[in-house]
DNA sequence: TTAACCTTGTAACAAATGTTACTTCTGTTC
DNA sequence: GAACAGAAGTAACATTTGTTACAAGGTTAA
C-alpha cells in the first residue's frame, strides 16, 4: 500500500498528526453521483474531503428531499461528527456532487486527538462552526426568501462548488434540491431567463454575468 | 461571596471540574423577559443554564424573527460556543423565556478545559449535537410542514418548556415567533379551536388534552 | 423508422399564506 | 364614565406556490 498524500491537508494539521492520520486513514475516491452516507447508516470513520463537493441533504418520511448544504475541500462533515460523538444514525444522506477523495479516520480516533493535538480541537470546531453557519443560511433562506431567490442562490451555489457557469442539471432536479415542482421551477428559470440572469437550453443552464 | 450551588450539574461533570467551574464561574439570575444575549454581541462567557428556558431566535435586516428553539436545563447554547470558538459575534439573540438561573464560564477556560477533562469534551459535544438537530428540526418544519402544524408544534414546545398547559400569550407575539402575520394565526387558531385542540381566551391560550 | 421516454413550455386552476381594512370587545387611565 | 389602547374576529382580496393536464421537441433503443 503506498502512502497517503497530504500535501492538500498538511497546512491544517501540526505534524505529529499528519502522522497519525498517516498510520490509521484510509484514502478513498469516490465518483460523482455516488452515495457517500445514507440515511440512517451508522457512521464508523470520519471523512476529511481533500478533493471535490459533497451535496448534503435531508429527507421526511414520504421521501420529500431539501438541500442543506455542500461541504468542500478542508472541511469534515459536522452531521457525522455529530453521529461519531453520540454513536446515532445519520440524520442526513451525502451525495457526491462531483468526483470527490478523501482520507477516511475510524471513530475511535475521535476522543483521544481532541486531548492531544490542538490543531485537532481546531479543526472539529471549525467544522461545527461552518455547519451550524450553513444551517443557519438554510433557515434564513427557507424562512426570508422567496422561491425564486432561493432559486437564484442555489444556481450560483451550484456553479461555485462545479467551478463551472454553465450547470447540466434537469429542471427536475432542481425541484428535488429546493423541495418545489418541477413547474414551478420552469416559470421561475423562464422568468430568470428574460431577466437575463441565465440562458437556458437542454439539461443546461449557463449564468450569465450580470452587467 | 458564597459558594455556588452547583448540585443541579453535580452528575454532568467528574469533580475536579466542578472544582474549577466552582472557582472560576460566575452565578447569575435573568427575570424572565430579559435579553440573555443580543444579535452581533461579542460572547465572553459560555452560559451553562441551571433553570429556566431560553429562546433562541434569528433574525434579518429587515427586522423579521424566527424562533429557532429552546434552550434548557443542563445545556448551553452551541451558538455561544461557537462565537466563543471562533472569537466571532452573536449570530442570533438569546431572550430568556422564564426566570434563569446560570453559571457564566469566562472563555478562556474553554479550550483548556476541552484537553483536560473528558467530562467537558462530552458536554461540549452534546451541546453541539442537541443544537444541529433542533437546527434540523426547525429545518424541517420550515419545509416539510404547513403553517397550522407549525403551530401546533409551537404551542406543544412552549407549553412543554413553560411546564403549563395554559399559555399567557397574545396572536401577535406567536406570528413573531413564526414568522407569520397576526391575522394568519388568529385564523389558524380558531381553526385548532374548533378541533377541539385548544381553548381560546384573551391573552391566554389552553391546550386540551386530546381524546 | 417507429416507439418509448425524457425534458421543457404553457395554461388553467387550487390551495396556502399574506395584506388591508374595519369592527368589537376588554381593560386601563384620566 | 369617557377616552384610549391593545387584542381578537372577520371579510375581501392579492400573491405565492403547488397541481394537473397536455403539447411539442429531443434522445434513445428496438
Amino acid at each position: 500500500m503506498k502512502t497517503l498524500d497530504l500535501s492538500p491537508i498538511k497546512s491544517l494539521f501540526e505534524s505529529e498528526l499528519l502522522l497519525e492520520i498517516e498510520k490509521v486513514g484510509v484514502y478513498k475516491k469516490i465518483p460523482q453521483g455516488e452515495l457517500m452516507i445514507d440515511l440512517d447508516e451508522k457512521v464508523q470513520f470520519i471523512p476529511l474531503i481533500l478533493e471535490g463537493a459533497v451535496k448534503v441533504v435531508r429527507e421526511d418520511e414520504s421521501g420529500d428531499e431539501l438541500l442543506l448544504y455542500f461541504v468542500e475541500f478542508g472541511n469534515t462533515c459536522a452531521m457525522t461528527l455529530n453521529c461519531c460523538l453520540g454513536h446515532s444514525k445519520s440524520e442526513i444522506r451525502a451525495l457526491c456532487e462531483s468526483d470527490v477523495s478523501l482520507i477516511l479516520i475510524p471513530v475511535q480516533y475521535m476522543d483521544p486527538w481532541l486531548s492531544q493535538f490542538k490543531s485537532w480541537r481546531s479543526f472539529v470546531f471549525n467544522s461545527f462552526n461552518t455547519r451550524l453557519s450553513e444551517l443557519l443560511k438554510a433557515i434564513d433562506a427557507l424562512t426570508f426568501l422567496k422561491l425564486d431567490e432561493r432559486l437564484e442562490n442555489y444556481l450560483l451555489e451550484k456553479s461555485k462548488v462545479l467551478k463551472n457557469k454553465t450547470l447540466h442539471i434537469t429542471h427536475f432536479e432542481i425541484a428535488a434540491d429546493l423541495n418545489s415542482s418541477r413547474v414551478v421551477i420552469s416559470r421561475l428559470l423562464k422568468q430568470l431567463e428574460n431577466e437575463g440572469f441565465v440562458a437556458l437550453g437542454r439539461n443546461s443552464i449557463r449564468l450569465l454575468d450580470q452587467t
